[in-house]
DNA sequence: CTACTTATCGAGCATTGCTCAATAGTGACG
DNA sequence: CGTCACTATTGAGCAATGCTCGATAAGTAG
């Protein structure tokens, strides 16, 4: 089925910043369903009604479009976690409710780490960042390097976790909420 | 340059057994400098010294030969991680080495776990099998669901920072290994 | 209406996963 | 030692896919 209305006009001209929008949003979609180097530039092209080249006419190669694709995710992803309260608990309150709701996009992003190494990159970045959100709730100021890492370790314990628990119902909710809330007052004593 | 010596014989015949221990040495050789994917069949084939065909005629199909790698990569791990000790100190410490001395098959191994379904689920069951050995080691008889997946996390957990650790030095090791049996403890004793 | 910019396309090239029929080592058996 | 069956091995070739390039037309400015 095409986009628009049958016997449209060949060529719909659009203007860049929609187009690619519209196709990084194409590429997020995909994600969803399938690990990244699945996602052939002839299905994204074809869904957006568009010919392969001018899908290298916006990204110079494929990589750099999987690549802003990616990006979008962690973007969405840290706007989705932003905490509002301030304690221990508010944080992994809004954790968990967001990998109830949301954790295909994480998973998309989790698969999309080991890819190749600018993913892993912007992966790294991501945890940093919640990382710092982490730290802030927890009002630590200046911490040590091996705060940071014992901290971004508990990301990764609490997102594993939280999808076992989100895919696979492993254990009640306060149970899961107890289990994070716990290890992450007992890391950060431990690590200074 | 060529396997054997200069004016070989064009056809080296070799026995199954080998050409596939061969085959799969080189995929793990490779996996430990580039992710999974970028692993052509062309690549593999040339440093063989054989030709693309050949490889089909082992594997039935590309993902076939990955999952084999994989597999063995996993194996490998496996292997090199069982611990002699009975105690968390014990297993923490064998770990540590164990990281210290061969992250990068461990990296190679995680990073091909997004790549795909197949790849997920081998290393899924990487995971339990280290998630046995720790509630073995613990001497814990009846897990609950929650305390498996409490132990499974703990094991991203350990992974991260200990390869936080070996690659960064962040922190020595003696504090890496206090944060780690801790947070074992903590979490396990509250898991149940 | 004209001219200019550029979004868009189609044709075509190189790489790569994969198939198939043909060839040639190798071991078994006489 | 010779013959034969078995199969490891290859090369040619197809289809999909990333990517290039020149041509075209949809807008816009004048």
């Amino acid at each position: 089925m095409a986009a628009g209305s049958p016997g449209a006009k060949r060529r719909a001209r659009q203007h860049p910043d929609e187009r690619r929008k519209q196709l990084i949003g194409i590429g997020l979609e995909m994600l969803t369903t399938r690990p990244l180097h699945q996602i052939t530039i002839d299905d994204v092209a074809a869904k957006a009604g568009i010919s392969r080249s001018l899908l290298f006419h916006y990204f110079p190669t494929k990589r750099d479009y999987y690549a802003d694709v990616v990006r979008a995710a962690s973007r969405r992803l840290l706007r989705a976690t932003r905490v509002e309260g301030d304690t221990i608990d508010d944080l992994v309150a809004g954790f968990l409710n967001f990998i109830e709701r949301r954790h295909e996009p994480y998973i998309a992003l989790f698969r999309s780490a080991g890819t190749d190494d600018w993913a892993h990159e912007i992966f790294r970045e991501t945890r940093a960042a919640l990382t710092d959100q982490v730290l802030t709730a927890l009002a630590i100021e200046q911490p040590s390097e091996l705060v940071r890492a014992a901290v971004g370790a508990w990301l990764a314990y609490a997102e594993e976790l939280a999808l076992e628990w989100a895919q696979h119902h492993t254990g009640t909710r306060e149970q899961v909420h107890a289990l994070l809330t716990g290890a992450l007052e007992h890391i950060v004593r431990s690590a200074r």
